[in-house]
DNA sequence: GCTTTAAAAAGTAAGCT
DNA sequence: AGCTTACTTTGTAAAGC
């Protein structure tokens, strides 16, 4: 049996951080090429870096937000593109801005089927959400780890709201063991 | 103190005023449905529920009274799919159902998840099919749900796959249109369903 | 509460050939 | 009958309405 730890992969990197300096980003817009920019629409400026592969949100007060990185390293590279972008169009950027991942992103694999309807019995309806009608996954919400996870029939699983990958993996332990305790892994 | 004070007597007025409002909705809806009596009183039961926990704030009388109608068809065993519901209302499904899905987390009713069995009589009668399709659509439905097919399956697509199999085994058969129809779902999803089910049941379509 | 961005899971749906 | 595209759910920051 593989260990479901083994099958964890990171699909998305949310992080923040700020260059420390404020931006009129109508001339951003101009001078930044493959910038979107519709302030009617939305405050933030979209920018996206082809490799790695991301999509940073600049906002007039010089915060930006990070997203669509598949590791911690990917959101650092992504950012030290955009950083360097900014620079070039003689922007003012601190030396080593802080970045915090705000939200992980994690799939895996139980490596079989789940009776959804007997996981939500199990786990306790007051503990659950599961509305097939709406949505096939079941969404339970942990406690420690704070994170959410959405359970699939096939035994695939996605783990959300995690600050540090370590989170996704004792997530994934606790549910492990608690679908065990429950007899509904067998 | 006192100003958050008279605020809440004044939410509490309008929303004692608008109680008559939401009632006479559900009346409304329920009676659209053909749902028992028994179904709109529960739904006036979670309404107040719903007023007294003050979950109304942020959303429409409508969409509570909808939602809140909604939850208590399931809870009598004669569900109404969202798309049932939402032919009814005002409040569009999408919101009916993220409604619905608050106010059951908030009041706690602890919903199971809907029986496609359920659906059998209401769906196979709007279709005139025999007692005796609707028993072997209920075998379907039980034996291939025992198996595992039925998790993060919508139950009205799942019943009317059974149904439209069952159709066929007694011999009193119904297109896929004409349950596709009467169960609100595409044929694609029939065709998918039933697919999954005669293969689970051992059965050569 | 909404707006925008990203990504996964799996079901459902709509449009086109 | 496929194939493609798109929407449903979860979490998260940002600024502004």
């Amino acid at each position: 049996m593989v260990d479901p730890k083994e099958t964890i992969n990171i699909e998305n990197v949310v992080a923040s951080t700020g260059i420390g300096q404020e931006l009129d980003l109508q001339s951003v817009a101009m001078d930044l090429e493959g910038a979107d920019y519709d302030p009617e629409q939305f405050p933030g400026l979209v920018y996206r870096t082809q490799e790695p592969k991301s999509a940073a949100l600049i906002f007039r007060s010089g915060k930006i937000v990070c997203t669509g990185a598949k590791s911690t390293d990917d959101v650092h590279e992504s950012l030290r593109i955009v950083f360097d972008k900014l620079r070039d169009l003689q922007i003012q950027v601190d030396e080593d801005p802080e970045i915090v991942v705000q939200n992980i992103v994690t799939s895996a694999d139980l490596g079989r089927n789940l009776n959804l309807n007997a996981i939500a019995i199990g786990l306790g309806l007051e503990n659950i959400e599961y509305e097939p009608e709406q949505f096939p996954g079941l969404v339970y919400r942990l406690d420690d780890p704070d994170v959410v996870a959405l359970l699939f029939g096939s035994g695939k699983l996605v783990i959300t709201g995690g600050k540090k990958p370590e989170d996704a993996e004792e997530a994934v332990d606790k549910i492990v063991s608690r679908l065990e305790e429950l007899g509904l892994l067998d | 103190r006192l100003r958050k004070w008279q605020e809440r007597i004044r939410t509490k007025d309008a929303g004692e005023r608008n109680l008559q409002f939401a009632l006479s909705e559900i009346d409304r809806m329920a009676s659209a449905l053909g749902v028992p009596r028994s179904v709109r009183e529960v739904a006036s039961v979670i309404y107040r529920r719903a007023l007294d926990d003050d979950l109304i704030r942020g959303r429409s009388i409508e969409g509570v009274a909808t939602a809140a109608l909604y939850a208590a068809c399931r809870k009598e065993g004669i569900p109404r799919s969202l798309e049932e519901i939402s032919d009814v209302s005002r409040v569009e499904r999408k919101e009916i159902g993220r409604t619905y899905r608050y106010i059951s987390q908030e009041l706690g009713l602890e919903m199971e998840p809907v029986d496609p069995k359920k659906y059998v009589p209401r769906f196979c009668s709007e279709l005139q099919l025999s007692e005796e399709v609707q028993t072997k659509a209920n075998e379907i439905i039980e034996e291939t749900a025992e198996q595992g097919l039925l998790s993060g399956k919508s139950p009205t697509g799942y019943a009317a796959a059974a149904i439209y199999a069952a159709s066929l085994l007694c011999n009193e058969k119904k297109t896929q249109r004409e349950v596709a129809d009467v169960a609100q779902v595409t044929e694609v999803t029939i065709r998918n369903r039933y697919q999954e089910q005669i293969e689970a049941m051992g059965i050569h379509g």
